[in-house]
DNA sequence: CACTTTTCCCAAAACGTTTTGGAAAAAGGA
DNA sequence: TCCTTTTTCCAAAACGTTTTGGGAAAAGTG
């Protein structure tokens, strides 16, 4: 009775392990043609109704699950989208990135693909790390955040027409696909907003220069002031660098207040309010109550400080899902110029935004 | 002069875009057989010398790569590592864990291998994001991390004898291979300090229960007490919840200086210190002088705070690439209770650990 | 020179899908 | 009944590699 199985053996004392069927092996099981237990799975339409049925139900009582690599070979697609990330930018403190991602993956798990993940230690190893993906049609399409005015990355994709979005802007003439937070309305809105209580010294503690995010911050912030009749002084705004947030933060506020007309108020994005808090501190000063304080990005710090930190609260996962959707509709095809998303950001006012006293 | 050319125009006017040449390609340019470039290529010896440095050379010139997705197929491998994060136990607020991320990241690229990212939700999530990633054969082999005493991912993986390493560990007797952080040595050595500074009255704010590493620390910490002739208090224990650590702690800190006879220092892990400083604030101790504090994990707020924090320092980089290459062992088929690696872990001393006053 | 060994190369198969281009069977129309 | 149309299925090709199993030419050996 040792009668050769041909490679056929079904479930025969394999465990667990090899709950793998193929769908030749499938095929065999329903006495059909593999092309036809494809095309049933695939719902086309040249398969009666009963055979599909039959097919679906038994694909899914042997477990069968077509194996991605063959497909992504046969379809010549990678189904699969890349990011990378640099850690030396402490992007990670914040917990709005971890939003963004999770957005990202979720809605990537759902339309079957897959997210890689690369991790850079600097700006050189991060191309490296993007052409790696891209050069060795590892991915579909990109996905880029943490954008620079100058971004390499953005005309070297556009160069090679593939297919990518970019989480933020860049200084870019050609047409490409963005979803971006409006940094500068919602600094218009806060910026306003403190000028409505009374406030007349507003500082702004901007992003590393180099980024774009803070240039638009910058102009909301300056366009508040405008609207609000107050003057622009230099001398209240400063930024901050993505190495030691918490320190080159910490050092501008003690210069800030060495300022013979010290301000009321200030502007930042929350990554930075350590060093905030610890200058104020320093100079016996109440963060939220002898100085309003409005942040970007609602960080755990910002609820749980008393008095809690009114804060400009950008919807990341949302945004992480329409990359997401729009850099899917581009690897289909679609002009990317098309999709050029600018979300808003809400103002939550908590306890840390008084008039001046 | 409209020949057919069969597919077979190599770099005509195709810009950029195509830099895409395959095998078949690149063989006929050479006017070999497509087994022997790739032979040639994959450093073979039953290829000449001099053809395979013609072969090497004109792949070079021609930028060709093999392409990832047929080379999995035939090799019947994925060339892929897996592993899913919970943002919600906030794991990302701590830079320890970028840094593993960048070790696996960083080792994995070396390998020729891909990471997929899955961002779960929550623990169910999380297992349904592995399963997928498992039975839909995505991946070779899968990293765990925040390791439960009971997790079921070990359970699952053991028993379809898929390939796995948990950078922590859990309670399993079967064996299994992992890369753990000496958690007990770690707050034994801590705990000794303290005592040997003449502190009497040591207190232990630890990680949420259920999960695998605030076991040892608590280990580690009796057993420091012990060693120092010290009572083990329970009041002077307590823990902390991932979904805020900072709220939780912030209100122990308080709950234990009411205590009749309050700690002269605490241990904990540095996730936790804004609600321990905060805390301490309200009670107008100064941290680090009034209370002595050593964390677990050198954050930024560590080396940032004034007095600076001491802490007990993971080399998270290094584990993670440990990680990666014990994953890739097993892969191959090696016996995974064979790499089962305890880390030591630094202790360094800054300015907030002196003798109690 | 005749035989064996070594060197160097290649055709064909295989990996597991999906797509292409029919073909047989059933149904409809006159 | 005969022809046409629709329904339902399938064999073969293709995706781009690596591996298998030789085979021809060159080099060595007596």
């Amino acid at each position: 009775m040792f009668l050769e199985q041909s490679g056929n053996r079904i479930g025969f004392g394999e465990g667990l392990k090899s709950m793998t069927i193929n769908l030749k092996q499938l095929s065999k099981l329903l006495k059909l043609s593999p092309t036809t237990v494809s095309r049933a799975l695939a719902d086309y339409p040249d398969v009666s109704a009963k055979t599909r049925a039959r097919v679906k139900q038994m694909a899914i009582q042997q477990g069968y699950q077509p194996n991605p690599v063959a497909r992504r070979l046969q379809k010549g697609k990678t189904e699969t989208i890349g990011i990378v990330i640099t850690p030396e930018q402490n992007y990670f403190s914040d917990t709005f990135f971890i939003d963004l991602l999770s957005g990202i993956s979720n809605q990537i798990t759902r339309a079957g693909y897959e997210l890689i993940l690369g991790v850079a230690s600097d700006e050189e190893h991060e191309m490296q790390s993007m052409r790696r993906m891209v050069e060795g049609k590892r991915v579909d399409g990109m996905i880029l955040t943490l954008i620079r005015e100058q971004d390499p990355r953005v005309g070297y994709l556009l160069d090679r027409d593939f297919p990518f979005v970019l989480y933020g802007r860049t200084r870019e003439t050609r047409p490409y696909a963005f979803v971006d937070m409006d940094g500068k309305q919602a600094f218009e809105k806060a910026c306003t907003y403190l000028a409505g209580l009374g406030h007349r010294r507003i500082a702004l503690l901007n992003g590393e220069p180099g980024f774009m995010f803070p240039v638009g911050c910058r102009e909301g912030y300056e366009s508040g002031l405008f609207l609000s009749g107050l003057e622009l002084d230099p001398d209240l705004i400063r930024e901050w660098k993505h190495k030691d947030p918490s320190q080159s933060s910490y050092r501008w506020t003690l210069e800030l207040f060495k300022n013979e007309n010290p301000p009321t108020a200030i502007l930042f994005q929350t990554e930075a309010v350590n060093g905030i808090f610890k200058g104020l501190d320093e100079l016996d000063l109440q963060p939220g109550k002898d100085v309003a304080l409005i942040g970007y990005d609602d960080l755990e710090i910002a609820r749980i400080h008393r008095p809690s930190l009114s804060v400009l609260r950008p919807q990341a996962r949302e945004a992480g899902q329409r990359v997401v959707n729009i850099l899917l509709e581009v690897i289909k095809g679609e002009d990317p110029g098309k999709f050029q998303e600018i979300h808003q950001v809400e103002m939550v006012i908590r306890e840390s935004s008084l008039p001046p006293s």
